[in-house]
DNA sequence: TTGAAAGCGTTACCAA
DNA sequence: TTGGTAACGCTTTCAA
């Protein structure tokens, strides 16, 4: 072992480190550390003097070092419950990775970064890493991730189902005003058998989606019409949207919870011959940009992503902040956005807005 | 300040530490360290004794001080060059989604996390983080980011713009082979007017295709059809594909390599009256899975992402395990994935290849 | 204004 | 088989 391999590190440099720019300085660590962290009461010339020395070498502090100091890394581990099988699909999502991008964001406002963790993590595998907190989206049901840090006693972000634990802090979706609105507003366009494309009951987003559902169809004595795709994916989506099309009772409105791309609902409605708005009313839950340029543009209720993301965060900083284990959690909306594919056009004229006050024939 | 908020650090609960293990088992901390990590040679009764201890306590070993101890945090910084102004908008993109992932997924294969970076982070932003190396995907001219990296002497992984560079390793993807590919595919099913939807030279890669095009165009005694799309999303790609089919001289085919929903590329050529693939053939890079399920098909080039990503880990942990700053590098190929959307259907025999425009059954 | 020394929590070496 | 002690590289008292 030479001198360039020391330590038994990757680095074939030997890092340059605190002592070796004081030496070169002159100088002393303290006066280096406080010269170049712009600490301290030092002489302007012994200042520039140490940075100098430190520029020369190529000093770049240990950043581990600092952080044992420290005491924290500012960094927050990133995982995903659902889709636990196939570790990364989820970035496949375009839900998922919009609240991925924006959980990033808003952590890295605060001074911390998001580290990737696999759903499958075993707490032995991010034991290693100096994570302040964790956040578990859209955990599975009893997701050992999410019991795993409790368990630690690491700060936790994640959905409702850990509501009141210590250390846990959640937001979550008001699923049952979302669907209510949905259903509500396809009710107003005169649609009667408004069918649904849901997962199941994976998340507990699409668990209370589906309870609201019957409840609503029961409420308006109307027949709940489910088509389930067990699997993620654009495939099985299309295959239950048609199957949902396909039944013997045609449905006039189709309401697809699983994630499924809105141009290819609107082809499979298209093949089943199926004009929307016309005689066929689309709404999509879906953060897919693609719904605007879509021919017609597809009404989506959007999760907020973003928002969510944001809550989140804010109240594990302030957990970081405070302390406390004290448990917290907020509810945010969803968003409605109406266009075309679920306006009854007005029968003869133009006006898209018009409400139908009979059902389609 | 109480005995509950020690160090200053946000723990409500000062945490237990190997010492305070050791006291409560009667030990020294080397023995509980030794326990613990299973290392040396003890007493299978005092091993336990220490065990025991540890979980009455809830012990943790403290990260950060491993860290410092084993001289490396298995990290590693991970950002996105392209699109450096919207910070996380890659997400959206199923290219950079999925590169991202199967980037996690070799890196975590290895024993590596990744970091999420924006691409605008400064030097002093990520000098606090413990990274052992770091990645960026498509990065723009002269990237900031890679050049604070590469001046810091972190060893990293991006596309062949490094070339050369001491600590630098990149996997790029053969473009000009792939551009000729999907051209002379295009061409042999009868192609003549290949019009072609770019970004513009905004990454290596594209800046490659066209170049490529163009030559290519000039070989074959044809003239280049450029549409730019000057914005990404799908609205901008859209509108360049209408503006390439909107032209006085119609093309017979369409390389689409500005990324874009292919079902919306299908629906613009739709609006245009042209029939895919009767009378025009379309070819889209893309790694979005709906192209699979469109209607109909349509062929995509795909850049392969895993592929990208597991060879430029590999060449990073080669790296890092030599302690070498020889730069390293690898072409990668990429793969046409022929559907029906670019196959001139044999004419006369409508069945096989004709749109379905009525329901199946 | 500068510097020596004491930690931060862990693991590794070597002596007992 | 066990335990004292010395690192890891930095920041921060506190004394000179």
């Amino acid at each position: 072992m030479t001198e360039t391999s020391r330590g038994g590190g990757p680095a074939a440099v030997p890092r340059v480190r605190l002592v070796d720019v004081a030496r070169e300085a002159g100088l002393s660590k303290t006066t280096v550390s406080a010269a170049l962290n712009g600490t301290g009461r030092l002489s302007p010339e012994v200042r520039e003097r140490a940075r100098e020395a430190a520029r020369r070498l190529g000093y770049r502090p240990n950043a581990t070092a600092r952080l044992l100091r420290a005491g924290h890394a500012r960094l927050i581990g990133y995982a995903v419950g659902e889709y636990a099988d196939a570790n990364w699909a989820y970035m496949e999502s375009p839900y998922l990775a919009q609240l991925t991008s924006a959980t990033a964001t808003a952590a890295l406002a605060r001074g911390y970064a998001l580290v990737l963790l696999p759903a499958t993590t075993s707490p032995n595998e991010w034991a290693d890493l100096p994570l302040d907190a964790a956040i578990v989206a859209d955990p599975v049901t009893g997701d050992p991730l999410v019991e795993d840090f409790l368990a630690a006693g690491i700060p936790l972000f994640t959905d409702r189902s850990v509501e009141g634990r210590p250390g846990a802090h959640w937001v979550d979706v008001d699923a049952d005003g979302a669907v209510r609105e949905v259903l509500d507003h396809l009710h107003a366009q005169g649609a009667r058998r408004i069918a649904m494309v849901t997962p199941g009951p994976t998340t507990r987003f699409n668990a209370a989606v589906l309870e609201t559902y019957e409840r609503w169809c029961a409420e308006h004595g109307a027949a709940a019409r489910i088509s389930l795709c067990a699997r993620p994916g654009n495939g099985p989506a299309v295959e239950a949207v048609e199957q949902a099309l396909g039944g013997s009772e045609r449905p006039d409105a189709l309401f697809v919870v699983a994630e499924a791309n809105p141009p290819l609902v609107l082809d499979a409605a298209r093949r089943h011959g199926r004009a929307v708005p016309a005689d066929l009313l689309v709404v999509c839950v879906s953060e897919d940009g693609s719904a605007v340029h879509a021919d017609p543009p597809v009404t989506t209720l959007s999760l907020r992503p973003a928002l969510i993301a944001e809550k989140g965060v804010e109240l594990l900083m302030a957990a970081l902040g405070s302390g406390s284990r004290e448990p917290t959690g907020a509810l945010v909306p969803t968003k409605l956005e109406i266009r075309r594919s679920s306006v009854r056009p007005a029968s003869g004229s133009a006006a898209a807005d018009a409400p139908a006050d009979r059902p389609a024939g």
